[in-house]
DNA sequence: GTCTATACGAAGATAGAC
DNA sequence: GTCTATCTTCGTATAGAC
């Protein structure tokens, strides 16, 4: 288990596996990504995928998640010392580059296994680590508005508001192969927080 | 071709698979779902399917979602003459029945093909009822807007903002099996659509 | 410890009997 | 026109040579 030092050196053979997981995921959805096809995308023979994951598909997929959840969380925590409105442009300005580099053939890792994987009574990990993502983005979102002065409860449901409308953004924009719906929710998002910080009623 | 006419009198077999197929996809995505199981599930024989259904899994995914982005816009329409405010509470009403009437295990099905289908030059027609359904749902809600005085510009991008939110709020709320992430967006939007109405800024 | 070769099942799709 | 049996390809996963 040396590999879960948050170290930044080189990548790992692992990382990059996890990485390309999370990217596949993120264009094409967690069961059209085969371990397969993952293996010739990031250059590791099959075997080591399954070396390096005994778990199979469902550790992968966790660990993916687990990491696109990471990083968009960097990028708002790089960010959001800075404030709400701060926080939020970063968030947005992240998924708009998500959408634009790729020409709109990725999306949110995250809610490609939320909606995907199948959420029985004992929640699959993935699943699992789907939520906690979800929860995180929120977390950093609510605790720099309350800091703000806005009230709790308020700042909670703001911001689930943001994550939720982002997550659908992207998606929409995907689907329509225009940046149009993505920018019309960043807007109101930002008129939005914008009004809360300025009054936290 | 008979089975284009909108009657509603009993269901043929044909539509009680394009149903099942968009109960199926709004479960376990669309890739997670095999023309083989569909059959079964909707007790039809295999070949049957490809009977009906000519060009195979791609004409299924298109004409479900075309199936559930009628079934949500006539919920819309049902609720929407008697203003923004009713119409997005029948909107909400019929996600969280969603939810909670599926204990979580079911979503949008539009949502799963926007997520799963991979978005290529020219759109697949999937794909493209998957942004079809997301600008109808749209155009209700803004028609009614601007018809009780919201700045055309405010009410599109507002409507965006309503089907992205909940968007992602269902998939949210399917993630961490809790209603909450729902309530707090619903709660959240039905403040703004409020305002909207009330200061027609 | 890395990787090749393979097992085994299920996928989409079709042929052709009734 | 309905449905059964089957073809082919690809999926996940593993065994065992280096």
């Amino acid at each position: 288990m040396r590999e879960m030092t948050t170290a930044r050196h080189q990548p790992t053979a692992r990382q990059k596996i996890v990485a390309g997981a999370a990217d596949m995921i993120s264009r094409r959805g967690l069961n059209a990504t085969s371990v397969r096809e993952l293996a010739k995308h990031t250059r590791a023979p099959l075997g080591s995928t399954y070396h390096y994951f005994p778990d199979g598909k469902a550790q992968l997929a966790t660990e993916a998640v687990q990491y696109a959840g990471a990083k968009v969380a960097e990028v708002l925590r790089r960010r959001i010392h800075a404030g709400p409105v701060a926080g939020l442009r970063a968030f947005l300005k992240h998924w708009r580059g998500v959408l634009l580099e790729s020409d709109f053939r990725a999306g949110c890792a995250v809610l490609a296994v939320a909606v995907e994987e199948p959420s029985g009574e004992q929640n699959p990990p993935p699943i699992a680590a789907a939520a906690a993502a979800f929860e995180e983005w929120q977390r950093l979102l609510a605790d720099v508005l309350r800091e703000q002065g806005t009230d709790p409860a308020q700042a909670a449901a703001l911001s689930a508001l943001i994550v939720g409308a982002v997550e659908g953004a992207v998606a929409m924009s995907r689907a329509s192969q225009s940046i149009r719906p993505f920018d019309q929710v960043a807007r109101q998002l930002e008129a939005l927080i914008t009004a809360a910080v300025d009054h936290p009623a």
